[in-house]
DNA sequence: CCACAATACCTAAACACGCTATGCATAAAG
DNA sequence: CTTTATGCATAGCGTGTTTAGGTATTGTGG
């Protein structure tokens, strides 16, 4: 898929699968895969940088923990991230109707006249 | 608006509306504009550029006229950007589906065991 | 008549962010 | 014991948007 257009809804998916629940890098990658049917893979490069941005906005809060005998940061949204993750599902409805009424509306290809 | 999530379906607008009849830049940005009732604002510096990235892969070919006593650069569809504007869109629905994928489906909040 | 807005095109520099590639470390599987 | 999966992280690259600026013509209000 063309990568732009994930562009700018990465966060958006990730607040979405966070929260869901406590969840680490790792899984947040998976999740998204898998509920996308595998549409979407959210690369390493992207991913860690992207869970960064978010800790550095205060929209999510992690901590390291011992878990299965794997050391993982864990993430969960703050209020702000919740907020946050609402703002921009409502965004992204927007956005989506901005698309569709440029594609949309009928307008019948038009004669072009010659110059 | 976030830009970022315009970045992506800049060139699949542009196609669409120039495949409803030979038009320009400017004209374009303010179709845009318009039919997406004033949510995306293509500024000059991506618009352009766009034009030209879109004319170089050969999608749109240009020609300047003069009309109305102003000098405008024309632009319209190419057959392979026809085609492009199918696969842009085709692949557009697979996103938009993607994320209503992830973002979807129930998945009641989990109540989150403490550590 | 003149300043200003609108129309119309263009580009350079700064910035953002996803991708590739790489590195490190541990656990499970073969 | 080597490979695969898990798990985190970052540097450099590529691409595209924004900001900001430049040029030129036409219409408009004072």
């Amino acid at each position: 898929m063309d990568s732009r257009l994930l562009s700018g809804a990465v966060e958006m998916l990730m607040l979405e699968v966070i929260s869901h629940g406590r969840t680490y890098g790792y899984e947040i990658s998976q999740t998204v895969d898998t509920r996308s049917n595998g549409y979407f893979s959210l690369k390493e490069g992207s991913l860690y940088p992207a869970l960064h941005r978010l800790e550095q906005q205060k929209l999510v809060k992690s901590s390291w923990h011992e878990v299965e005998g794997r050391r993982r940061k864990y993430y969960e949204l703050t209020s702000a991230g919740i907020k946050a993750l609402d703002a921009k599902k409502q965004e992204w409805q927007a956005f989506a109707s901005g698309i569709q009424g440029v594609l949309g509306d009928g307008h019948s290809a038009t004669v072009i006249p010659a110059f």
